[in-house]
DNA sequence: TACAAAATGTGTCAAACTGACACAATTTTA
DNA sequence: TAAAATTGTGTCAGTTTGACACATTTTGTA
């Protein structure tokens, strides 16, 4: 048998949203897309899924032709599948969020691409159904930040527990109480002292910390309920 | 523009693993491929996405097609992309898992489509990534079941504390202590006391809760922490 | 008919955790 | 040199958790 017979065959797609965090806002990679239709209008970064590549490899593709970076965490989100989501030909797109250290991109490359860092509060009008798409990755990544060590992966590799608690701040966009956040997250033993004290601060120095990657991959899946009160019936 | 140029169209299925309890195991229900290749094997139910509908129309045409059953839970867990999965021609799943009454199907339709339930322990061998699937369901029901009440799916609409638990025990495999269990269902304030006591049963009648559909959905998305040392770090 | 056995409903208590809040120490700046 | 801003740590009452005991109901059987 070469083909089945009696089915349709469809172009699949990948898109993703990159999230950053610049020290103080969550902020959205976008993109200008370059091809017809909806040319020059904003749009997520994403690709078509190529004959020879499964998803995973796919995914790396895309993120490292723009950003840049390899081994970027990266997880499916949904299948966005609507018959007439792309006017010009049937195409599911699934969907993915990334998790960058917006220090480390290369802005060369997000610049050669027309791609720009945006707020979530000043998104722009984007394509198809790729706004549906931001939010449900902030919900799921709220939802992820909440329960697990997720959000390390915006940071750069030593941060101070101020920053770590602006990250959770601005991803939740509520204030944390300072002592009860610290509590919570040096109890979970994921944070190494490096004994080193953040420079070009303002007022007292913080300690600097770096994650303590060994703990960090056996207790991703374990529960630690970050966030006092997310979740809740409320 | 008709057609996107230097693009690759693939056949979209969904797979779906039909979770099932009956009373004091959990099944899945599979069924013998009736067309080749590997036909006469076993399969999770399944289907190719038809090019005038969306991933939720083809879940629920699948499912009522096998069950009989309409407005079933099920949920998106994952796609499935590999090059070679299927040998005939490139195919992705869409993988998705479902939770029904066991005791609502319809077990002509089922029969006559050659699907039996099995147990978890005694699964035979599937077909392609199947395998990988369903154990990748399971993992996402313990997740989920520990933190949302999803349970409640696999159940009829009128059942025991008791019952609830031997649920519970049979998706963890492990036994919990009645005492502490029913004070953290009952907490929820899901439950609502029919008034009735199970007929039927051995030794003392237990009381028959029924779901608060209102509160369920309202609450659906709270953290509920039914499994206790469920997701920690050991 | 009464009693053992099995299963169900509810209660107790110490340990751990949570949320609200206070105070001391460090660094910059006026 | 002192005020202001920021960081680190501590306290304490209220709540929740995990381990465990006891009383009640129903069936079956001596």
């Amino acid at each position: 048998m070469k083909r089945y017979p009696h089915t349709s065959r469809i172009l699949v797609a990948l898109d993703c949203i990159v999230f950053g965090f610049d020290g103080s806002q969550l902020k959205v990679l976008l993109i200008k897309r370059n091809f017809a239709p909806e040319k020059g209008k904003w749009s997520l970064l994403g690709g078509f899924l190529d004959h020879d590549e499964d998803m995973n490899d796919a995914g790396n593709r895309i993120l490292y032709e723009l950003t840049g970076l390899k081994n970027i965490y990266f997880e499916e989100l949904k299948t966005f599948s609507g018959v007439n989501r792309d006017k010009v030909e049937r195409t599911i797109s699934v969907c993915h969020f990334a998790l960058i250290n917006i220090h480390a991109h290369n802005p060369d490359a997000v610049k050669s691409k027309n791609a720009y860092w945006y707020t979530l509060q000043s998104l722009p009008d984007l394509i198809f159904d790729h706004r549906e798409m931001v939010d449900l990755a902030l919900q799921k990544l709220r939802y992820k930040a909440a329960l697990h060590p997720i959000g390390f992966e915006l940071l750069p590799p030593q941060f101070t527990l101020p920053q770590l608690q602006k990250l959770y701040e601005a991803i939740y966009n509520e204030k944390l109480d300072r002592r009860n956040f610290s509590r919570k997250i040096i109890s979970t033993h994921l944070l190494i002292d490096t004994g080193q004290k953040n420079e070009g601060g303002q007022t007292k120095k913080a300690i600097l910390y770096a994650l303590d990657k060994h703990k960090y991959q056996k207790q991703f899946n374990a529960f630690h309920y970050f966030i006092s009160g997310f979740g809740t019936s409320a």
